[in-house]
DNA sequence: TACTCACTCGTACACTGTGCGAGCCCGGCT
DNA sequence: AGCCGGGCTCGCACAGTGTACGAGTGAGTA
């Protein structure tokens, strides 16, 4: 039962010492990354990870402590994608921005949605990422608290909506039929239990089901109320 | 490569004839649900499910396709916990009380925050949920549109912030410290990382760190802000 | 030259989900 | 009475997992 803020993949000095190693940790963790975008959280095992770099399995863990750690690595590194916006006036607008950001990286690596529920997140990565929304929201005029409420609130919004929408991407992926077909199936299967549950069914008008741009209005019909909500307070 | 809407674990009957069989699906989920409850994701298997219920590992395959069934069975008697408010006139109120209500439901089974990202949830109970928050807003005056997007955005963030409270939660299961000890080793590893990220640590006259409350205020805040947020569209 | 130490890797262990086929038991038909 | 069909249970086996361990390699220092 180790204190894992002590000694943690953070804080732990990526290598120790000198030489020429065969294996980095920063080339592990572009691997597994690899590996991941590819073929989903399945598709990573140390063993095809070894195998991907020309290497042993086990030589992965001289320079990682164990798949989980590997993970956070891989988690941190994705947060490193979201963009921090310049200090603007318009903080609405860069608020705006970093949450839909976020939303979209989280999609690109769909594999994330069932990780980021078990292992919490404090690489350097994702603290400076909350660090810079918390002082944008405090430059607006948001008190200290207040900051640090809305700028969660935002990411959960992002997050909450990432999941569910990550959730449908790799179903499709998984079934193997193509997204349009799946849609179908889907807007079939709806349609079938509309007495059941009538308004989850567009209607005999409804335009054909997009997902992924239902998905898209969805998360940004929240964020803009969200963000009214916010306004309200300043 | 089926398509998982034709015959799916939703659709299929429960049990095609009669006898007396020794297992059953309600029993199989039951059981499922005390193992994760009690041991979170890593404790469900089938051969310690099967040891639980008394018999072969192998028997429950006559029951459930396959151990994704199971969980996505498992998913929906945890969605069938959230209360559905009765048609009252604060639709505010109730649609607040739907999302604190999913919230709390889905820390208490918190293992299904590993599960929200890969399989989407269409089980009867899930979508009992969704049908009756949109007739909710539906009812308080939202558009047939607006409605479903305000719903998705209360379970957007509902859903987010129970997903990063359950990986704090699991953290600490895993960690083998006590929440309060691990609360400690972060509030000193905030500290000590003040310089680089100054916002994120309470500063010298902060009060003592409680997560749990934390993630409630926080989560109050942000319900709130988008409430206010949808109520200004009436 | 001898020693140390960063680093690699093969083997082994306990454990996973699940396909397969054998077996059981009970209701109904000939 | 004999038989059959099929709902249901289960043991075995297979391929795959994460990772502990200990042996091995090779470069740098004393």
């Amino acid at each position: 039962m180790p204190d894992p803020f002590e000694r943690s993949v953070w804080t732990r000095p990526a290598r120790p010492r000198s030489g020429t190693p065969a294996l980095s940790r920063d080339q592990i963790v572009k691997a597994a990354l690899e590996l991941l975008d590819a073929e989903g959280i399945d598709g990573l095992s140390m063993r095809r990870l070894g195998a991907k770099l020309g290497s042993g399995a086990t030589s992965i863990y001289w320079h990682v402590a164990n798949k989980d750690d590997l993970l956070d690595l891989a988690i941190d590194a994705v947060m490193g994608e979201v963009r921090i916006p310049d200090p603007v006036d318009d903080w609405r607008a860069a608020a705006g921005a970093m949450a839909r950001d976020l939303r979209e990286v989280l999609l690109r690596h769909s594999w994330i949605a069932s990780l980021f529920g078990v292992r919490p997140n404090v690489g350097p990565n994702s603290m400076a990422l909350a660090e810079s929304m918390i002082t944008l929201l405090d430059r607006a005029g948001f008190s200290q608290a207040e900051a640090t409420y809305a700028a969660s609130a935002l990411s959960s919004h992002a997050i909450g909506a990432a999941i569910t929408a990550a959730a449908w991407h790799t179903a499709v992926a998984r079934s193997g039929m193509t997204e349009a077909d799946l849609t179908k199936s889907v807007a079939a299967f709806l349609e079938e239990q509309r007495e059941a549950y009538p308004r989850l069914d567009g209607g005999p008008g409804a335009p054909p089901l997009d997902i992924r741009a239902l998905q898209e209005t969805t998360f940004e019909y929240g964020l803009e109320r969200l963000l009214d909500g916010l306004a309200a307070r300043l």
